[in-house]
DNA sequence: CCAAAACTGAAATTCATTCTCAATAATAAT
DNA sequence: ATTATTATTGAGAATGAATTTCAGTTTTGG
């Protein structure tokens, strides 16, 4: 999809949902559709401006909310300032978690049958790639 | 101060890497063993306090770094509190992120082979499965 | 064009995390 | 044991991201 048309898109979005298209919300979507990867809310506050002067910074988090909201952005988890934190009980390998979203329970399952995944994903896209992170959500039986 | 195997194995850990092992550290790792789930720095300084009164948040905050970089803790990624974002360009379906931990690109690629791991972890655990993350780290072709 | 309601920016505020530094406690050497 | 060395600590100040408040503005439907 061309830049023009996901910007299309994004507006029908907002619009089809009841909420306005307003400047700053174009300003938003504009500069975050010709970044091919990802922008702290200072970043694009910065850069959003050079489409429209008088945003605030406040109003980017207000619609990064409002986006996130409506699923038409993502939030990325880089490395700092995430809070909570899980004992590692098993001491070799790489664990995964399932995370019980109503009492926050925790349990760690074994390596995943990603091994294949992640190859082929390095041949596709040429990344060398050296982690990854997974998390599962769902309910635990007590909590269901 | 009761010990049981993993509290010892912790300890040992700490000793084997040359760090000391005093009572803000024992009592930061006693809390951690004793919850099966996960607990913000704040939530850990409350309850860790119950082992050694004199325990300062800072401490905690401390212990945890160490204990991250020894991968004996591990961080949790809840809903709040992450940075960046980028927009969802495909509208239906699962996605997930490659990210270039260099300079920050992201791609996307289509739902992956889990679905048959989720299925069997379900069976396993009980838990119901309602959403998962997954984050690919690497280096992109241009930053190798 | 007008009115109603959604939306905005600025300032103040909150809250998590980090920094600084003098005091303290754990360990190894005696 | 006692002591010396040095890592580690806690308190308070500082930082910095995110949120709240509120009066003023902009968008949209009529």
């Amino acid at each position: 999809m061309d830049m023009d048309g996901l910007l299309k898109a994004l507006h029908d979005q907002l619009r089809a949902q009841g909420y306005r298209l307003t400047k700053p919300r174009c300003a938003v979507l504009e500069t975050l559709s010709a970044v091919p990867s990802h922008l702290t809310p200072e970043q694009l506050y910065q850069q959003a401006q050079q489409h429209y002067s008088k945003l605030g910074l406040v109003t980017v988090y207000r619609t990064l909310a409002l986006l996130e909201r409506l699923g038409l952005v993502q939030r990325v988890h880089v490395k700092a300032g995430c809070h909570s934190f899980t004992l590692v009980r098993s001491f070799e390998g790489h664990h995964h978690q399932l995370i019980c979203r109503d009492c926050g329970r925790v349990e760690e399952f074994p390596d995943c049958a990603l091994d294949n995944t992640l190859e082929q994903l390095h041949k596709r896209t040429g990344f060398a790639i050296e982690t990854h992170h997974l998390e599962v959500i769902g309910r635990c039986p007590k909590c269901q």
